[in-house]
DNA sequence: TTTTATTTTTAAGTAAACTTAAATTTAATA
DNA sequence: TATTAAATTTAAGTTTACTTAAAAATAAAA
């Protein structure tokens, strides 16, 4: 499947895929619009002109929606887009805060067979530095496992960080500084409702989070013992 | 310098400034405009267009030329097809016919942060996998050594292989089984005149090259012997 | 439920990057 | 040099992706 679509196009079904995921988030086109930063009358003319593709399901003044085939095309985009931010983080070494806004290009300059090579390089991972599922080449995401946050985390269970959900540089500096990246094992030492404070161990490091950051970070549970866990965790 | 210029705009710059450098090629609109794939009407256009923003030197009827904050334009595009050409040809292993085209998309959705980390990753390298000599940050190319063409060497000379002008895969797939790569050593064992032949030493090969062929692949000259330099290639 | 506010859509217009077709200029040839 | 051929430019029109401003529909508040 190569890409036959303009920038705009591209960013246009990526963006009402991504607000479709996230509950609370509407896609009626003044939402997309705002995403985007064009008017809303410039969304409208565009949610017309790809349901007239049939890329996109629109009703007057009702929510967008992507057809099938929108959404497999909104898959093919997010895979460039976490491809290219694994290889950022993985080969070139740029930090959390600055892969997004350079897969944000690449993403659109990628033809299908400079994806390929990436993605054998990287070992086709399923997941990109944030946590977040990389499609496959078909435009499948495995089926994700349960998660929660850290500020839902019952005391005493482990778990391996699954997401970093977050967008700004310090929470990823924060993040790094305290080993807590997507792989890493930790377990939960105490949580304080009225403080909304959550205290964890990763390693030999033991370490407070208000429920601010908490909500930012995403777990699974582990079925091993925390003993066990913190001499095997993926991220040394 | 950021890039505030569209594909087009930036193709167009880029190709004019090509076309500048090989002698024989003239600039006017038509010509350009045939290498881009547009017609000769929307040359002109953005002949004039770029003329009122002082980056194309144009009268009508008459070649184009770019001025001063063009060619400086024109270095820093080049610089991106070329860093992404040898990072793609190192680092993702793609062959030498396959890496034009990809740095061609490339090339215009590479911001100047993302160019210094893979230039820094490639360890600021010189010349892209044809020769070709990449552009420094400030648009500057190192000055060349003087050149000639294979079919043009010296028998007993030794010389170093410094580019290869070509474009087709055969043509690099021929270059690459016979070790003839940019930065390979080689002798010339004997010229042809008559049937423009050159028969050349290339580590323990002994091959025959027609004109055809040896007239795309550029040497420099040596100072050390042959014996000496066979064993020291920088591509074994 | 009526009024008001918000949102969405329609309508009209713009800029970029093209196109085709006709007019003009330059180059080539008889 | 006059004529013909080739290339370039101008003019007018198209498509994409927007914009602003007014009209219409929906949602919220009185």
């Amino acid at each position: 499947m190569q890409n036959f679509n303009s920038i705009s196009v591209e960013n246009f079904i990526k963006t009402i895929y991504q607000f479709e995921l996230r509950e609370g988030k509407d896609t009626r086109s003044g939402s997309i619009a705002k995403e985007l930063g064009i008017t809303n009358a410039a969304a409208t003319d565009m949610a017309r002109k790809l349901a007239s593709k049939n890329i996109v399901a629109y009703q007057k003044y009702k929510a967008l929606k992507l057809t099938a085939d929108g959404k497999k095309m909104a898959l093919h985009i997010v895979r460039r887009h976490r491809l290219w931010e694994t290889f950022l983080h993985q080969v070139l070494g740029l930090n959390m805060h600055e892969i997004h806004q350079e897969a944000e290009l690449l993403e659109h300059a990628t033809s299908e067979f400079l994806l390929d090579k990436i993605d054998a390089f990287l070992g086709n991972p399923t997941t990109d530095p944030h946590g977040d599922p990389i499609p496959n080449k078909n435009g499948v995401i495995e089926k994700e496992k349960e998660v929660l946050t850290l500020s839902a985390a019952k005391v005493g269970e482990c778990y391996e960080v699954c997401r970093l959900v977050g967008g700004h540089k310090e929470f990823y500096d924060f993040c790094q500084a305290n080993k807590l990246t997507v792989g890493a094992f930790i377990s939960i030492n105490k949580q304080y409702p009225h403080t909304k404070m959550t205290e964890i161990e990763i390693g030999s490091l033991r370490i407070s989070l208000h429920a601010d950051l908490a909500g930012m970070i995403y777990l699974k549970k582990l079925k091993k013992s925390a003993e066990h866990i913190s001499s095997t965790s993926k991220n040394g």
